[in-house]
RNA sequence: GGCGGGGUAGCUCAGGUGGUUAGAGCGUCGGAUUCAUAACCCGGAGGCCACGGGUUCAACUCCCGUCCCCGCUACCA
């Protein structure tokens, strides 16, 4: 295959992720796909290139269907809380993309229509019968997540059908024990049920070739090698419909009560969402998704790489009349202040939040969250950080240079760009330079290394006030005037350089920047073309680009963080009371205190340790599961409590007799359960 | 445990088909300067390039092993 990347192309379809529409949008989705998305096509639009930005939000799946049980409204009044919130978020901050769709829309639904009817006719899904769980009294099938039961490894009566959130095991729901629907309260009856399967095993060769041997240097190495490593692995067939009724309703005889699987349907969100933009925009669609001139490119973070590496290119090649994507700048996650950004414990920064607090200060975050992108490593995101690349970066060295620049134009010239005697050495080497910039940021926006772009610009900066600062036209004023006439038309010139090239990264300064000089619009090719502004050129008066940002801001930021995290662990760790028990059940628990002899951690596993304990009558063995959280050799003498006549168990080919009690604490960690050390072992508690 | 990515200056990161003194920005220290939002400009200090072996005339770069972080996956109280 050939490297596309010297390929020209006749127009460009570029995708960001589809947020999934059950919570706002935070700093790490804008690090790693937007900001950068945004850039490349505000640089391509400078390029006049023909391209289409496609986004919107993802909107079906169960998540959002427990999220409204919870809060007792519909789906589609949840998301379209979420889809008003995140699109005029994305919008107020400059993301500009040509359609923010939904999936709820009626174009999607008739698009994921078609292409799993095309796939279907093709004969290409396979058809499968299963028993699944069904709930009589609401007549419907219950999804993983709307039964719970009893775990059969911890005896928690509140595991989910996925999932026991009590210890943390993968279940299916045919495992619990005495399942209950969640809807009703009743039992659930297993009703066969019938599915269909997209072959994703019998692709194997074709992404083998497309991907390993035709993209193995122009896609980034994540992104590589965790397809690697998924193609290798061995592909299976995955179900392609499930019994819900929230979703696109499978368009074949006889399938009440079925829908297309989530990720079925989201990755076509992209292709309806362009149809529905070309049917406004009055063109066609089809150009942008069909023809072997368009480049399709997806931005996505690494949890999405296998959907759009594997699965989604898969679905296009069994309809068989798309294109595949050219590339899939897949980014690594950004943390927060250290730790990782986490929803559900209120760990993050919203973006409308954001928006909220530093009014008109979109360019700083876009500027941080650029420049420190987490391109080929996770990496960190904090307040401090965010304080210091405003103060000593955008406003020190780009605010600066052009309010240097302004300042002086106008004390000795009246805000006119002046007329340049001829260039010295010292000139012509600041413009040679000047012009060799916007090429290099070219190399790196076209391979997707946006830090390294977005240094490139601040480069052009630096030079500028580099420059000003050698050719001290403030001392000679006096004494040579058409000198200083000449040093203030090069750096106009680089002030307007600057703000055709800061235009993708910094659409708001640019444009500020834009007025201030009078700069008509413009496009990248100016950046390198000669001077933009003619002597005689009149600019307006001088307006400061960048604010400096207090200490008492950022202390505000970081109070507010630990405040959410603070209300968050009241909140949602206290677990609502387990169902009432009889003193005749609870005294059937054995419970008493024992020592630990000694503990090693049992080979190939993560979380498991084998302990032998003294329990006062016996010595015996318990695994538990602690081995994340405890040395081995801490653990010897420690006092611990033991529920003793636990029916024993053999874990990873250990018998484990009995269970050691822990208690979870906010932050995720496991501590022991003590009955004070001076007890000896064996003495029951009651 | 398997697989993938990463471990380089105080911080955030570049880099390298193996080859003289390992780079940038920020921070820090010193100097210079005053046009500018105490900003800009110059200079210095600061690195057993995670650790241990091996290949080589030469390894931070290649090979093997170990440790740590992140993700996927398995197993799992």
């Amino acid at each position: 295959m050939t490297n596309n990347k010297t390929k020209e192309f006749k127009r460009y379809t570029v995708t960001s992720a589809l947020p999934y529409a059950n919570g706002p949008i935070h700093i790490g989705h804008l690090a790693g796909v937007y900001v950068p998305s945004d850039i490349y096509v505000r640089y391509l639009r400078m390029k006049q290139k023909d391209v289409a930005f496609i986004c919107g939000s993802d909107e079906h799946g169960v998540p959002i269907t427990i999220k409204a049980r919870q809060e007792g409204i519909t789906p589609q009044q949840v998301v379209d809380k979420y889809h008003k919130i995140n699109k005029e978020a994305f919008k107020n901050f400059g993301i500009s993309f040509d359609i923010y769709s939904r999936t709820s829309a009626p174009i999607h639904h008739e698009t994921a229509s078609q292409i799993f009817r095309a796939i279907y006719d093709k004969g290409i899904l396979a058809e499968s019968d299963s028993e699944q769980y069904y709930d009589e009294k609401e007549q419907q099938f219950l999804a993983d997540r709307y039964i719970t039961g009893t775990c059969p490894h911890c005896n928690n009566e509140k595991a989910y059908g996925d999932q026991c959130e009590s210890c943390g095991t993968s279940l299916s729901p045919t495992d619990l024990i005495n399942p209950k629907s969640v809807l009703s309260g009743n039992k659930p009856v297993l009703k066969k049920t019938k599915h269909w399967y997209l072959p994703l095993d019998k692709y194997e060769e074709k992404l083998r070739k497309w991907i390993l041997e035709g993209h193995k240097n122009d896609w980034k190495t994540n992104v590589y090698g965790q397809c690697k490593s998924w193609i290798d692995m061995g592909l299976q067939p995955r179900a392609v419909t499930r019994d819900l009724d929230w979703g696109v309703k499978v368009p074949v005889e006889n399938t009440e009560g079925k829908v297309l699987y989530v990720w079925f349907d989201a990755p076509i969100g992209y292709i309806s969402a362009t149809r529905e933009w070309a049917q406004e925009k009055g063109t066609d669609w089809m150009p942008y998704w069909k023809s072997d001139e368009t480049k399709l490119v997806h931005f996505i973070g690494k949890d999405n790489i296998v959907f759009h590496c594997i699965i989604f290119p898969v679905i296009l090649m069994a309809e068989g009349s798309y294109i595949l994507p050219d590339n899939v700048p897949g980014n690594e996650f950004l943390n927060l202040e250290g730790d990782k950004i986490s929803t559900s414990r209120n760990w993050a920064v919203w973006l409308h939040e954001y928006l909220n607090d530093f009014p008109q200060k979109q360019d700083v975050l876009r500027y941080v969250l650029c420049v420190n992108a987490p391109e080929t490593k996770d990496n960190d995101f904090s307040w401090k950080d965010f304080q210091a690349r405003n103060n000593n970066e955008l406003l020190a060295i780009f605010g600066n240079f052009v309010n240097r620049t302004l300042v002086l134009t106008h004390k000795y010239f009246n805000g006119n760009v002046p007329k340049p005697a001829d260039f010295t050495k010292e000139d012509n080497d600041a413009l040679a330079k000047l012009s060799e910039i916007p090429e290099k940021i070219e190399a790196a926006l076209e391979n997707y290394k946006f830090r390294e772009a977005i240094n490139e610009m601040m480069n052009m900066a630096r030079l500028g006030n580099k420059y000003l600062t050698d050719q001290e036209p403030w001392k000679i004023f006096k004494e040579d005037e058409e000198r200083v006439k000449t040093i203030l038309y090069v750096s106009l010139q680089i002030c307007a350089k600057l703000a055709v090239v800061s235009t993708p990264f910094l659409p708001f300064t640019a444009d500020k920047l834009a007025k201030i000089l009078n700069l008509e619009s413009f496009l990248w090719e100016d950046s390198k073309a000669g001077a933009l502004l003619r002597s005689g050129h009149s600019i307006n008066k001088p307006q400061l680009l960048f604010e400096k940002i207090e200490d008492k801001e950022i202390q505000m930021q970081l109070d507010k963080l630990h405040k959410a995290k603070e209300d968050n662990k009241v909140a949602n760790n206290i677990q609502a009371l387990k169902p009432e028990i009889s003193f005749e059940e609870f005294q059937k628990m054995d419970i008493r205190t024992a020592t630990v002899l000694s503990a090693e951690k049992v080979a190939k596993t993560k979380k498991l340790m084998k302990l032998e304990l003294d329990t006062g009558i016996d010595k015996r063995i318990v695994v538990s599961g602690i081995a994340e959280h405890y040395e081995a050799e801490s653990l010897a003498g420690k006092k611990v409590v033991l529920l003793a006549n636990l029916k024993p168990r053999t874990i990873k080919g250990i018998e484990s007799h009995g269970m050691i009690l822990m208690a979870e604490g906010s932050d995720g960690r496991l501590h022991f359960v003590s009955a004070g050390n001076e007890l000896e072992n064996g003495f029951l508690i009651s």
